[in-house]
RNA sequence: GCUUGGGUGGCGGAAUGGUAUACGCGAAGGUCUCAAAAACCUUUGGGCGCAAGCCCGUGGGAGUUCGACUCUCCCCCCAAGCACCA
């Protein structure tokens, strides 16, 4: 018998697919479309490697299976090929970064191309390539024309290996999210894209969307909505007045001081009012240095002597001190510390020894401790720092309102505003690195920032020979004298272009788009295009971009839609995450502890069909896995087994009941969990069937039928097998096969007999019977009578088709 | 600390109220072979027992139910995310 030498047959399918262009997406297509996306990849040095590979098939095994369901699927690829990988690799060898990623991609290419992921290359598209990031600059003026896109000066995240700036979601933990050095405070001037406008749009879209409650509550608390008020505080002796903002207005009468954030600009207003100036100053010029990490490790603050506000409630005077436990960037960069009822304000208030004054009495539960939501437990009642709501007391005319109300209430009654807060914060936009879309703006000095005009874009990255970043706050682009000094388009006197260049982030905030119209050179989509492929219907892609890409992207496309230049208000309408696999080892796989699985290898020693095959068998597809060279054995095993099961001389079997049974029920489950994306379960239903058949003869078209829901997973010996059954066409164009009702019901099933809840006996007995003769039948049974043992059978459940149980 | 998932054989995992451990890996024994590999067959949660069989068993404890891996409450542990957001 012939041995299954998937080295040739995959290479030679792959050839016949290419000829034949089975992957082309057509535009204008009677069918209809389904739009599934992977996120593209950055093309590194190393190539693609075995975590890569777990959504592409997760996305190919279902575009596959879409198409074979009568759909016109894109499945598109492109490359993410702007960042700091391609430019330190530059810097390290001198080879321009444009040269090291054509080759990356390059081998990128051949690895996905030997994988069989079928896509459609004719789409394909390169974020850094100038026809492409011509339209990432032309969508950035349309934000900068509509306001959405502003300089300022200020404190910003700082990588000092990188030596750039950063957004506040590129930092994890208080490190660098792309080389994990430890971020600082800087103060540069660096342009924002102003997400905050559409918070209130991120969130709600989020209702619409067919994603996992997870990523959406994760992004619904990276947006962070709290409601509350805005108060004013008079400051004793002065004009001046101190905002606050604070989710608590019902306990205002217990606000015993306030603090302001290090970076509050109101100090200096009172410079000359506060008798400790230079102890304060010392205070803040350290505290703005460090980074909210170091920051949040010690409360510590400096009160400003020779100066008291005014709680607007009760007309007492407070204190106001600088303390490093307020942040700048939120709300008014100022609060009113209410110890009692805080326990930030609490903590602070305990080590400064500051009056800590209760105002909210616990309502005790009328329902037993502990049982229900905000309720409190005796623990809570007895402690220092009550943070829930309650009953108000030492409140004057509302005491003995309910927290509820009172916050509406006491905010009326000093004249606050109610006030939306989120938490999240402007998007850091500039980058002070050579790798990445110039910002096209001029600074002109006679008109100020001019937009470079739509017909010179795209503003090309000049060829430079040091790339190095400055480390200065300023892009190296700087120093080419040539390029930074130009005209302004507005008066033609002199200008210096922007020489920032914009985040990886940036080119993928749109890909999606222009795959639907990746040539057009007149705009970066054709609406009509747009029109019948959006909204991509399926997204593969990793948990880690939850409050990055997926939450960039959202707002540029909110914002295009706004524009009426996209058709749909959402990008993605439904998101599939999937863990990350770790090396044999359990670890994270890393160059350094050498546990890193090359795909290519894998597919050298057991095929491409394998490969694809064992990275779904590994476990849920959301499930974080580890990698474990001898677990691929199982499906090489078995899809040797398949492809002699197929050698057996092709006389016509005859298929007998309960294959008939095995084969629909198998289709059912395969289309139900591909459906459901359970690829794992998937492939387990494809081995039980393997299993009930071996051996025996089957018929031409129970063969056929199996063929086809193996073809998604293992393309290439699917297509081999099925075209040495005599067929001429592809298997991948064929129609996925149904399943019948009727074949799903077998004649017997094992009825099981339980006394008391334990089984005690099985028996074969006929589909449909009725509770009486179950009933019958199982009591004849020796076993169950010895159990039973003359008790009295108080009550007896049965149900249909599956068991009967008695209590006695 | 908060939020969200999880905890099932030696291992990856299956089962969302009805036979726990499907499917695969590994292991043990066997067939084939001079031998080995591969392949194939059998066994494989634990305890007691010659056996038939019985008992125990899904992180721990309670509860609901005829019946709980599955539902409810409390606790422990692991993972991911957020973290002074007033």
């Amino acid at each position: 018998m012939k041995k299954y030498d998937f080295s040739k047959i995959e290479k030679y399918w792959q050839k016949e697919w290419e000829k034949e262009q089975v992957y082309f997406a057509q535009d204008k297509s009677k069918k209809e479309k389904k739009y599934i996306l992977i996120e593209f990849p950055y093309p590194s040095g190393e190539g693609l490697h075995i975590g890569h590979l777990r959504p592409y098939v997760a996305g190919d095994v279902y575009s596959r299976f879409l198409r074979m369901k009568g759909y016109e699927v894109m499945y598109p690829i492109g490359w993410d090929a702007f960042g700091l990988p391609a430019e330190n690799f530059a810097i390290k060898k001198g080879v321009h970064p444009s040269l090291s990623t054509k080759g990356n991609i390059k081998n990128a290419e051949a690895q996905i191309k030997s994988w069989s992921i079928g896509f459609d290359w004719s789409r394909e598209v390169n974020t850094t390539d100038p026809e492409y990031y011509k339209w990432t600059q032309w969508i950035f003026l349309q934000l900068y024309k509509a306001g959405l896109a502003y300089e300022a000066e200020g404190f910003i995240n700082w990588c000092p290996r990188d030596k750039t700036g950063l957004a506040n979601e590129e930092v994890v933990g208080g490190f660098c999210e792309r080389c994990g050095a430890n971020v600082e405070k800087k103060e540069l001037r660096q342009w924002y894209l102003k997400i905050t406008d559409y918070a209130e749009k991120l969130l709600e879209g989020l209702k619409t969307l067919d994603w996992p409650e997870k990523i959406k509550i994760q992004q619904e608390n990276w947006i962070g909505k709290s409601e509350g008020a805005e108060i004013d505080f008079e400051v004793k002796g002065t004009e001046e007045s101190i905002k606050v903002f604070t989710t608590r207005p019902d306990t205002l009468f217990g606000a015993t001081y306030m603090v302001l954030a290090p970076e509050h600009e109101f100090v200096l207003k009172l410079k000359n009012k506060i008798s400790n100036w230079k102890e304060l100053e010392a205070y803040i010029k350290k505290a703005s240095a460090k980074s909210e990490e170091e920051r949040s490790l010690e409360k510590t603050g400096v009160k400003l002597e020779g100066v008291n506000a005014i709680n607007p409630a009760n007309k007492e005077e407070i204190p106001v001190f600088i303390a490093n436990y307020v942040l700048s960037g939120y709300g008014t960069g100022a609060i009113m510390a209410v110890p009692a009822h805080d326990e930030r304000d609490f903590e602070f208030a305990q080590k400064y020894n500051l009056e800590i004054k209760k105002v909210i009495l616990p309502i005790l539960a009328k329902n037993p401790v502990g049982s229900a939501q905000g309720v409190p437990s005796e623990v809570a009642v007895q402690s220092e720092c009550w943070i829930g709501n309650g009953q108000l007391i030492n409140s004057d005319k509302f005491d003995g309102m309910d927290s509820e109300k009172a916050k509406q209430e006491i905010t009326k009654f000093v004249g606050g505003k109610k006030k939306i807060q989120y938490r999240l914060r402007d998007w850091v936009f500039s980058r002070q690195r050579y790798w990445g879309e110039p910002i096209p703006l001029m600074h002109c000095k006679a008109c100020g920032i001019v937009p470079v005009p739509e017909e010179e874009l795209p503003v090309t990255l000049p060829e430079v020979k040091k790339y190095e970043p400055t480390g200065t706050g300023e892009s190296p682009l700087a120093a080419i004298d040539s390029w930074v000094n130009t005209k302004c388009p507005k008066c033609g006197g002199p200008a210096k272009r922007e020489t920032n260049t914009m985040p990886q982030w940036a080119g993928s905030s749109w890909y999606y788009l222009r795959y639907a119209d990746p040539n057009n050179k007149k705009e970066f989509a054709n609406i009509d295009l747009l029109k019948q492929w959006l909204p991509v219907d399926v997204y593969f892609g990793g948990m880690e971009h939850t409050t990055l890409h997926l939450l960039y992207s959202r707002f540029w496309h909110q914002f295009l839609y706004d524009q009426k230049l996209v058709p749909t208000p959402e990008p993605y309408i439904k998101r599939v995450p999937h863990g990350i696999i770790l090396g044999a080892d359990g670890e994270k796989m890393s160059k350094s502890r050498g546990n890193v699985v090359c795909p290519d290898e894998i597919v050298r020693k057991f095929g491409a069909d394998a490969l694809r095959m064992y990275e779904l068998f590994l476990g849920p597809h959301e499930a974080m896995v580890s990698w474990n060279e001898k677990g691929i054995l199982g499906i090489s095993r078995f899809l040797e087994r398949v492809y002699k099961f197929f050698q057996i001389e092709n006389s016509e079997g005859k298929d007998d009941e309960n294959i008939k049974v095995l084969l629909h029920k198998t289709i059912k489950k395969v289309t139900e969990d591909i459906n459901e994306f359970k690829f794992n379960t998937v492939i387990s239903a494809l081995m039980i069937f393997l299993n009930g058949v071996e051996g025996r003869e089957l018929k031409r078209e129970t063969k056929q039928i199996f063929l086809k829901l193996l073809a998604p997973f293992a393309p290439h010996l699917s297509e081999e097998l099925w075209s040495k059954l005599g067929n001429t066409t592809f298997i991948q164009k064929e129609p996925w096969p149904e399943y019948n009702e009727k074949f799903l019901k077998e004649d017997n099933y094992e009825l099981v007999v339980q006394v008391n809840g334990k089984v005690r006996a099985i028996l074969v007995v006929s589909v449909g019977i009725k509770e009486q003769e179950a009933q019958k039948l199982a009591l004849a049974d020796e076993k169950v009578k010895s159990f039973i043992n003359n008790q009295k059978i108080k009550k007896v459940i049965f149900v249909p088709d599956r068991l009967i149980n008695f209590v006695v």
